[in-house]
DNA sequence: ATGGACAAGTAAAACGTTTAACTAAACGAT
DNA sequence: ATCGTTTAGTTAAACGTTTTACTTGTCCAT
């Protein structure tokens, strides 16, 4: 492969003159600059990023950390951040940790040996401690987890999710519903516990006594909330609402009820968390509440590119929280209590 | 950050101590070793792939392109790739090229510059003779394509999309249906086009008249599936079975259907292609022909690894194909013309 | 004593860029 | 004529590794 040396040699210029051409840095004569273009063409010379890299100490490259790419949840974040790193030339380097405390702290490992100018971590579940030490030289954004320390490597963005899971319980509450259950989220996780805590919170502020409330926990997957929910079908009395961590959950949730011969929402209602594309798209389609995915991926971006820039400037960059408003959007996987007695009779 | 110079240098010992010490590549005396070694953790010294990159001439990067990582399909071929490349201490680096020519070139372009040893490169939609281009001094393999010119640099993995189709057309058949449309995808992409071409040369076999079914091409999405559907129930007679080319596309005919107050399948009868997660848990669930993705991706890998390995040893390596096997899965979105009609009485 | 073989470590040249510092030429203003 | 100033281009030193070739020292056989 073709590199400056040969291309200055064959144009009789030096390398400087070749990357001034190519940067557009300086003025090269136009027949110059001409001349070195041509040569360039016919050596089908391509620069080298490793050694730009190198040199400038600045990869245009950004890491994004995400649990699992196969959840549409995290793939809709990882489109926002592609659209908004392509628009500013930073490259995106996705990698999946499966929720897994070691293989988080390889890829980010591995994320500084490749010098990246960034990292957008999303859900981590590693401890503080190492999230902090990671951030050191690498300005992070991290997407979908409350910090209790604040770090001014560090941003944080997250939905309000204590709001949001508070504004269904409300929901089920002013539609009658009074037995629930919660297929809630790995507790490690603080995202799960938000949404737990909001739920709970507003069940207890309208005075339903926690005895009422089964809570289970499990990961944020398919079969997790298929296996539970069939635990579920089988309390006695039948709670009437059941609240799953995520989409994802919802949705086995949904399909074990449906394999038990039990109909939704005629006889148990079932929402979710997240609102991916296919929530509105199953039968029947999920109640559940709004992240802004896209977006979010977006504004990791956007305040990761001016972390970036803070620290290549030298300047001072303080810790940034950004909440999300969450909204929630009632579909057909809920009923009133009245019309469920209806739908049963 | 500190470098190995630092480390070298308050250690005492030369860089190339301290390189070999980390690599372990020459026998450092026990002692040195140790004084190395704790220096280089009070530093907290963390090596520069890029430096190293740059010198060896190998990043231990690969490349991954796909059309739409928010298609559970790609996702998770994504993940059969990634699965082997981390085994083999690859770092896989991901992006989208929205089926964009132009993404596709500026992408594949990119990753030359930062040293990639490999692409593997997913339903490419850009020209032959671009590809071929590509692939030098960057070992490629394709997924999901079927090339017509041979090419060394480059090895080939697809799926039997022909007898796929063919097989779920000569199931329509066999199970009396006789008036059939087609949501056939982009016909720029062969993969496309095969899928098609299986499809309605079972159909010629069976001596179905062409001019009795109804072809349509659209996008591999959702969306598209769902505006090509409502086109198609306006047509009169009504065909009996759809075939879409893929799943994504075949989710948005049954919600188009559905949206109609047509029923599946006692009214009509849908199939798709890919047999992603979500065709088993839709209701009615899927019929569709399923393709080893997540394998794909894992050999995918393997094949490049050894094409890699062949580049590095200077031999000579020849194109290799893979063809995947398909596999029909019939669920509850086909039915027989007979219990069909059962249906709609 | 001398020379050769081996062991343990070092010096320095790459890898392919960018860029600060320098040179040489050309041009006006004095 | 002389002295800046500007312009157009070059030289060479980085960036942080790896690795070849070299140095020094030790030990042993002669």
């Amino acid at each position: 492969m073709a590199n400056m040396k040969d291309v200055a040699r064959l144009a009789g210029v030096s390398v400087a003159t070749v990357s001034n051409v190519i940067s557009g840095r300086k003025y090269v004569s136009p027949a110059l600059k001409e001349r070195v273009e041509t040569v360039m063409k016919e050596m089908r010379y391509r620069p080298s990023k490793i050694a730009r890299s190198l040199k400038i100490q600045r990869s245009f490259l950004v890491g994004l950390l995400v649990p699992d790419i196969t959840n549409p949840y995290f793939a809709e974040i990882a489109r926002g951040v592609e659209s908004v790193a392509l628009k500013n030339d930073y490259q995106m380097f996705l990698c999946n940790s499966d929720g897994n405390h070691a293989r988080e702290e390889i890829t980010l490992e591995s994320f500084h040996g490749h010098g990246v100018d960034g990292v957008i971590n999303v859900a981590p579940r590693m401890e503080e401690g190492l999230l902090a030490h990671f951030s050191e030289g690498m300005p992070m954004v991290i997407v979908d987890r409350h910090l209790s320390i604040v770090n001014p490597l560090i941003d944080v963005i997250y939905t309000n999710n204590f709001k949001g899971s508070a504004e269904l319980a409300a929901h089920f509450l002013s539609t009658g519903h009074n037995r629930f259950a919660c297929i809630a989220g790995p507790q490690d996780v603080p995202t799960a516990v938000r949404r737990l805590q909001g739920f709970c919170n507003q069940l207890t502020i309208a005075g339903i006594p926690a005895s009422r409330n089964h809570i289970f926990s499990a990961e944020f997957k398919y079969e997790d909330g298929f296996r539970v929910m069939k635990e579920i079908l089988k309390l006695k009395p039948r709670p009437t609402a059941v609240f799953a961590g995520n989409d994802m959950m919802a949705w086995g949730a949904m399909e074990a009820v449906l394999e038990e011969k039990v109909r939704v929402p005629e006889e148990i209602s079932i929402a979710g968390f997240d609102n991916v594309f296919f929530s509105n798209l199953v039968v029947p389609s999920l109640t559940t509440v709004h992240q802004p995915k896209f977006e979010s991926g977006q504004l990791a971006m956007e305040l990761l590119l001016e972390k970036i820039q803070g620290k290549i400037e030298g300047k001072p960059c303080k810790t940034r929280r950004r909440e999300l408003d969450s909204q929630l959007i009632v579909r057909d996987s809920t009923r009133s209590i009245q019309t469920m007695k209806e739908g049963t009779a």
